[in-house]
DNA sequence: CCGATTTCAGGATCACTGATATCT
DNA sequence: CAGATATCAGTGGTCCTGAAATCG
């Protein structure tokens, strides 16, 4: 009995979606949303790179970089620039502006995880941490495209 | 640092993703999909019922609902029926090839779940399973449409 | 008239495929 | 030539809104 309530798949997407839409409302009020986060937090911590790169790193896909990477630099937060080195690329660069806006929205994604996790104490939350950590590294070999 | 590897938020996305492409790509094996295997099962625990008991049971939105019955029905596993005694509803019942699809959509989960949990012990399993519930429990009173 | 039920039309985001032009 | 890069066009699922028709 209760099949759906005890499908492990089915809890993590519920919970995923009820995550994600505290996220999504979150950001949207600095006129942002998850892969714009992703994007600044890479640049700020990895340093310039190109798109492909980012791609590997923040997990966007290859052919959705483009629209995150155009609306971040329609907000100032970025620059895009030519490789001169491998006339391929483009060299992704955060701003001022787009490290003003990390900064505001690791403030909001704070806040968040607070609201989420408000029904777990701290000893739980670092084991739910652990465990879903361990989950995502053992899957990681999957790759789009690929099997 | 890392910023995107501790956001819980994120851990929760990209573990939620991977379960469930495990599953969509397990259960399209048997012709069919989430929210296939999330009707049937209602109803072989909770008796036939309105699309409307369905939606609530099931998470499925209003407005999807009518699609998943026509799919199942398409396929023989459920049958739609108008209540006689409320013309304003349709009672969703459960046929024998539903209920022998629901056989077959359970060991194919069985496989999933096996599959996706495979690097936790089982206690581990247990503790996910809890903090899961707490969080999904937790924030149970949103309902769509309201706030 | 209010409220519930079913249904339809459509939006936004997302994961993903496939193809093309350009360059190494 | 193979392989990588950026880009574009498009599919399908999912969550969600809004509104209409029907009925209690």
């Amino acid at each position: 009995m209760d099949r759906l309530r005890n499908l492990r798949a089915r809890l993590l997407s519920q919970a995923a979606i009820h995550s994600d839409r505290l996220v999504n409302e979150a950001l949207a009020t600095a006129d942002a949303r998850k892969w714009h986060y992703a994007v600044l937090a890479t640049l700020a911590e990895q340093g310039p790179g190109s798109q492909a790169q980012l791609s590997a790193r923040t997990g966007i896909y290859r052919s959705d970089i483009v629209a995150v990477v155009n609306e971040l630099t329609a907000r100032g937060q970025v620059e895009r620039a030519p490789n001169p080195d491998d006339r391929r690329q483009n060299v992704i660069t955060l701003t001022e502006a787009g490290r003003r806006q990390l900064g505001r929205l690791d403030r909001i994604l704070a806040g968040v995880e607070d609201d989420l996790l408000a029904p777990l104490t701290g000893p739980e939350r670092a084991e739910l941490t652990r465990l879903l950590t361990t989950l995502v590294d053992h899957h990681k070999g999957w790759t789009p495209g690929v099997s």
